[in-house]
DNA sequence: TCCATTTCTTACCATTTGGTAATTGCTGCC
DNA sequence: GGCAGCAATTACCAAATGGTAAGAAATGGA
């Protein structure tokens, strides 16, 4: 049983699992309970994960960027922020007060993510009971991260924002679709080509 | 003693208590600890609370507004929020980890806080043990409410984001001064100024 | 490999916003 | 009340961005 526990989270859950590590020591015990409250699955960029209403899951990243946003009513998205490998992911509010939201999840570029529901979340605080705090200060780190990511735009143009975004987010910035970073910094994909262009 | 107590909270610590009230009951000797962790100030509009550096202070706003802000190399300012009463505010990275910021803190309309310094609320954790749960609990809500306020400007011109403003932000939009909305939207004065004019 | 589809780039012009400066209006102090 | 100082508005022109459309480049499938 422990070799077979090895060996799984070894390819699919050890991300999760070190990422945890980083925080606090994981006894062997603790890891096999959370790694089986999580599902693998994989995503193909464009992929929708969440697509809106109450949301009942999350994920954690161990491969690929993830992209939180919405449509508008006239027909555009707007990309509200990027997520990348061990980070994790849902509509914290929805999921939390289990209201419907209007933000989706899609896939930014090719990805795979752990999955778990809200249930088994629950239910895995009780099993492990220093997760829930654990869990508490990671999201709040994570919530703080993206205000600051956010904040550093403003009061900036958009040739300004878009060379910032190549520092704060380099790895972003090479891995997805000029029409995301776009939606993601508030221009038209031609205001960005341009802006692109006269940079170099 | 209890008197005193009693006289004190109604003054001035009143509006905190009653506002953890609004999550939990706080038993009368728990009120006096926490009353006794914080100190009435006094600010008027533009009076800077919090001047960049390492922030050791929290703050509870019990009367008017204020606001988080950088000044840019260049000589202006940027508004990153604000926040008005019943709010808790600090830098709360800068708090957390020690370390420094460049964000200030200043009132944007003459305003009260209570204030407390990071020991005094870390031994007010130890004196009410459910205390770092609760503040935690209302932490995390404050930061997806700045989130998500913040989110909801994306992809809107100007004129879009004003009016916006005008409906997610109604108070502070008639207690502040035009510069600071304009700041915290991103543009200038004048442009608002030109906006303003053209929605009457 | 070729073709079809999509994404990205470029160009043109209309619209919006910024920069400078002058004017008006408000507030507080004497 | 009058004056000084600051805030807000307005106007003018320059610069940046959006909208439409067309072309170039990359992608994916037969």
């Amino acid at each position: 049983m422990v070799l077979i526990y090895r060996l799984y989270i070894c390819t699919m859950l050890t991300p999760l699992i070190s990422y945890l590590q980083l925080f606090r020591p994981i006894p062997e015990a603790d890891g096999q309970h959370i790694a089986a409250a999580f599902k693998h699955r994989v995503l193909k960029e464009g992929d929708t994960l969440f697509n809106g209403g109450i949301c009942r899951e999350r994920y954690f990243i161990c491969r690929g960027i993830l992209r939180i946003m919405v449509n508008t009513e006239d027909g555009r998205q707007v990309t509200h922020y990027f997520l990348k490998e061990n980070q994790f992911c849902t509509i914290l509010n929805s999921f939390n007060e289990q209201v419907p939201t209007g933000e989706l999840i899609q896939a930014a570029c090719d990805a795979e993510v752990l999955v778990t529901t809200r249930d088994r979340l629950l239910a895995l605080y009780d099993q492990v009971p220093y997760l829930k705090a654990l869990m508490d200060q990671i999201i709040q780190q994570a919530l703080l991260d993206k205000i600051r990511i956010r904040n550093a735009y403003l009061g900036h143009d958009a040739t300004a924002q878009y060379k910032l975004f190549l520092i704060q987010q380099p790895d972003i910035a090479t891995r997805v679709p000029i029409s995301d970073i776009a939606s993601y910094l508030g221009i038209t994909p031609q205001s960005l080509s341009r802006i692109r262009k006269n940079i170099r």
